[in-house]
DNA sequence: CACAACTAGGAAACCGGTGTCATAATGAAG
DNA sequence: CTTCATTATGACACCGGTTTCCTAGTTGTG
């Protein structure tokens, strides 16, 4: 079953510097790459290491150093995906670090969300957390960060926020392009399916689809303008709104992609084809979005990328200003989009 | 913006010991909620720390103790609805602890995932990790474990360790009852699209598959059998394969959510209704079989009570072995079987 | 009332690192 | 060959808790 060492204490920065005849300081100095030490000297402390297998204490470290190596992820689950890619994009910024990436799921509709957070933050002492939208936008709870000392970084569709505390993507652009991609495939009547009230996400995405509409200088119908939830439910309810009207739009724009397979079920069920009859574009490319039929022409946040530009504005602080803020976003062609059928 | 304290030192124990009047180790037994001590003495104290709000130090703590309160989660993302509602699955469990979790997404197809790990493990030198499937049922990672003395629960599908270090589903037994809830319906025909070799929880359901076709007496056909490696495009090309053929099943029993989902399609591409003219049952109720049409007949996981009951296991280590190691699954009956169309 | 037995609380060392500052070793200059 | 800088290293206190062990106070008993 292989080398057991249950029993045999994990070697401390005594055990070597006893071994390697030297200070527990000189030891430490070696740890922490001073430049103010003997080649020599480096290597032998550097072998005996090697040889006893020792790896410094992080609670030690931390107690000494006033400051812990953890980092802290608070997320009310928008998308399983984008959460799960966010924490593998900050492993990637802290793969060779001594950091750790700490989770905490909230629940937005809880009355005591905040004190959950406090709690959470006062108890474990973060070096600094990331916050992942919609409770990013939430400004209590960036005034709790500052006010708990602890580092923040929030991530979002808009500047929440100054530059150093924030990465966000170009929501409101990038869905004027969408627009602009079914104008250049000959629509002229584009209808939209909007996110919940109160999300900034939802907004800078109709503003970004009014942006590109008038841009064109397409009519614009408030029928064809349909509330939603973000959950495929509403997406069902805004779809069937928007699809049963006479005269209704040759594509819409969605504003999440769980939406936007409702809409494709609800055309489906009432005989459209997509693309032929109704162009759709989604938004968040969720693992949704290549599984159904057709695949679906949606939006991809940057969101690896963003959060490693996350951890390092947490991790160098320092120049945390000289990081990109602002992290474009890519429209994903597949097959939801063609020209209008007639015309 | 709130009441700033940002350069006011966090309150330590010695400032309440001061401010009661008490030793700091009178206060730390308060802390412990130590039972020898005057009430009096304990309400002093505890109004001071309410008072000067004072939190104890995890590190300072974690360094005493010789033990931090740090649980880890290495998972090799197989669906990420499932990774998530672990971790909230996990916080429930720890809730009003000390607990928090650290993740680790790891890289099964990396050479090093191994010492990846087993760096991760020694840096932090967590109190326990829970290993999700599929890298659960890997031997070496639990050696592993044993090795660096770090506690762990591994998640599976069956019995991979004893007891006290798992936490299972019943996937044979559950899949041979979706096999006779289609037998009730009526089916005598039934397909398997199985999961990716090497996975025990592929085993395990193609075995349940089996026991529930033997239990009725149906017949087995080997060309109604496909593999699959839990992809979309990889249940494709099963469905496409055995709804090819001039002498189709009428029912299949899939693997997963994601292949149920691609066999919707390739049912639909061949003009075949689901579920008039096929019967499907997925695994994992992933929400992309709620968001499919028609949903899809699956079995849920109970992941988060199992998150909860693994979380127990390597807090309350002592009594781990009170604690169950199944739990039970569930069929989720939607609207994607029905009785066979012809006898 | 003397003496044990038990209780509540404190002093000091310790966990495993890091900071400060003093000192030993080295090299350069006179 | 001193003397002074400069560099490399060490001694020791400290971070903020817990553990061990001891003392003083309280209660019970003969």
């Amino acid at each position: 079953m292989g080398s057991e060492r249950r029993n045999e204490r994990q070697p401390t920065i005594n055990d070597v510097a006893r071994v390697a005849g030297v200070s527990k300081k000189t030891v430490s100095r070696v740890i922490n790459r001073s430049p103010l030490l003997k080649d020599d000297t480096r290597q032998k402390v550097e072998s005996v290491i090697a040889e006893l297998g020792y790896v410094p204490n992080p609670q030690a470290r931390a107690l000494a150093l006033r400051r812990n190596f953890l980092l802290g992820l608070l997320h009310d689950n928008p998308n399983a995906q984008t959460v799960l890619n966010f924490q593998i994009g900050v492993l990637d910024a802290i793969r060779d670090t001594n950091f750790a990436l700490v989770v905490r799921p909230v629940n937005r509709h809880s009355p005591n969300m905040l004190d959950d957070i406090r709690d959470f933050l006062e108890k474990q002492r973060l070096y600094g957390v990331f916050i992942l939208p919609p409770i990013s936008e939430n400004e209590e709870l960036a005034a709790l960060c500052r006010e708990l000392d602890c580092a923040y970084v929030r991530m979002g569709s808009t500047q929440l926020d100054s530059p150093q505390y924030l990465v966000e993507s170009n929501d409101r652009e990038i869905v004027a392009s969408a627009v602009d991609h079914l104008v250049e495939m000959g629509h002229r009547r584009i209808g939209l399916i909007e996110g919940p009230e109160g999300f900034r996400s939802a907004f800078e995405r109709r503003e970004g689809f009014l942006d590109g509409i008038r841009r064109h200088g397409l009519e614009y119908r408030a029928e064809w303008h349909a509330p939603g939830q973000y959950t495929f439910d509403s997406g069902i309810e805004a779809a069937e709104r928007i699809l049963s009207l006479p005269d209704r739009p040759s594509a819409i724009f969605v504003s999440n992609d769980e939406m936007a397979a409702a809409s494709m079920h609800v055309a489906r069920n009432k005989g459209l084809l997509v693309p032929d009859d109704l162009s759709i574009i989604g938004f968040d490319d969720s693992p949704i979005a290549s599984h159904i039929w057709p695949p679906l022409t949606t939006v991809r946040w940057p969101i690896r990328e963003m959060a490693s530009v996350a951890a390092h504005k947490l991790i160098d602080s320092e120049d945390a200003d000289q990081l990109p803020s602002r992290l474009p976003s890519q429209l994903i062609r597949r097959s939801s989009v063609a020209p209008p059928r007639e015309k």
